[in-house]
DNA sequence: TTAAATTTGTGCGTATGTATG
DNA sequence: ACATACATACGCACAAATTTA
């Protein structure tokens, strides 16, 4: 094939000023892996075969698969092939427990998006939280994704009135943490947590997009602020084949 | 319900035939909890329903029910039913975790069986040992259970030459605690527990008596002695409708 | 144990389009 | 208009790691 032709008329149809066709191949090869298509684990063909499939040479293929190790969504290993990688993430369950920092640490980039918020009646929050049945709670439900992936949904019960603004503060500041900061709750730790798994409903599997077969890690926990008041109740689900818990001598040990 | 007249039907039991007709309605109804026919949480017929079934009077067939809502096997519940009570236990997860006392202390009947030993390469189990792969560790595969039903079977590395004759320690004592005090290790802690939620293979949903479609819990761990060392590597399977795991102020606050 | 096939890693050379001054 | 620098892209060849027979 020849680049002459190509680039011309790439640049006729578009008017764009640099194709990139490196950039184009990596973002659908991400794109591929984040929606699944490619298995975490999957072994990619090689290179000589992508390359031919998307008409260019070895070497542009490479460079976007070197994009892709950068950004770690493949692993590339010398003499075998070109491997998407396994997403397991371990989430550390300790007093000072963070989500969005915990699913940052291992490298990874986190990120968190805001589903929904709605104020309630406290109802079966009611207990964790020590409030009244009767009282109301602002509930927030929010997702978290990690290199695109989605890997757990939490839904969250804040007591009203006094973390009324918190919606607004979640949706400014992208995590809870940051939220209860600006609503004058600097620091908080993790009462206790429960830990169940089972099998999720249509919706929590659309949610998390996965299959109806692949079982959730429910955590279940509390969050009191320094007096010990609770300020979070809440409810995370996890996709089990991208997350496991982790509870060590890094909790007993912190005093 | 009168204790003695239990009592002497035990005695009976042994010598005389004694056909006691309620206590055969209830085995058998506990042996359909245990065997799983009658599912947790189930609202069984009611009594007269099933007076009429056994072809006793309701009044016997009422005795057979007390004796079962006596064992934890089901609970009634006035003007609604009578219904097989959920086996959810708390598992707590702690620096002094042991496994047949946390389960007991539900106020539940906790027992152990020994499924097989054997001897083997450490492989898998060396990491979590600090010994060579190719040294050799002990197999212990046990099964426990609480009211009868099966909710998890585990299997345990014991590093050899050490643990050398801790397989008929443990079928003597019949928990790995008093297994290992019997060998010199009067006390242990639980160093690292890592949580993970799948579906079982065949074999394992056998073993627990669960259908295909109930979800593991996955809980590997690694237990010391008190002078660090590892003593046992293990991976435990709990059935995840029966318990869920806590990780809480109890085990933080512990000093 | 050895050898062959497969796959990624790397080097050199060539050519084109873009940005800069 | 021209020179320079740089990123992109193609062609070919061989080295190194891994897998398989």
């Amino acid at each position: 094939m020849n680049p002459i032709t190509e680039d011309s008329a790439a640049q006729a149809l578009t008017q764009a000023p640099a194709p990139r066709r490196w950039e184009a191949i990596a973002s659908e090869l991400r794109n591929d892996i984040v929606e699944g298509l490619l298995a975490p684990g999957a072994r990619l063909p090689n290179e000589t075969e992508l390359a031919q499939r998307f008409g260019v040479h070895r070497h542009t293929l490479r460079q976007a698969m070197q994009s892709l190790v950068r950004e770690g969504f493949v692993q590339v290993r010398h003499g075998s092939g070109t491997y998407v990688r396994e997403l397991v993430l371990d989430y550390a369950l300790r007093r000072r427990t963070r989500l969005t920092q915990n699913l940052a640490e291992a490298g990874e980039s986190a990120s968190r998006e805001l589903l929904g918020a709605e104020e309630a009646l406290a109802g079966e929050w009611a207990a964790p939280l020590r409030v009244s049945p009767r009282s109301r709670v602002l509930l927030l439900r929010t997702r978290a994704r990690v290199r695109g992936r989605v890997v757990g949904v939490t839904e969250s019960a804040f007591p009203l009135p006094r973390f009324a603004g918190l919606a607004e503060a979640f949706a400014q500041h992208g995590t809870v943490t940051a939220a209860l900061a600006a609503l004058g709750v600097p620091d908080y730790t993790r009462a206790r947590s429960v830990i169940a798994a089972r099998l999720p409903t249509q919706a929590e599997a659309d949610a998390l997009a996965r299959p109806l077969t692949q079982p959730l890690l429910v955590v279940n926990y509390t969050n009191c602020d320094l007096q010990g008041v609770p300020v979070q109740a809440a409810s995370t689900l996890f996709a089990a084949d991208a997350v496991q818990l982790t509870v060590g001598p890094d909790d007993w040990d912190a005093a």
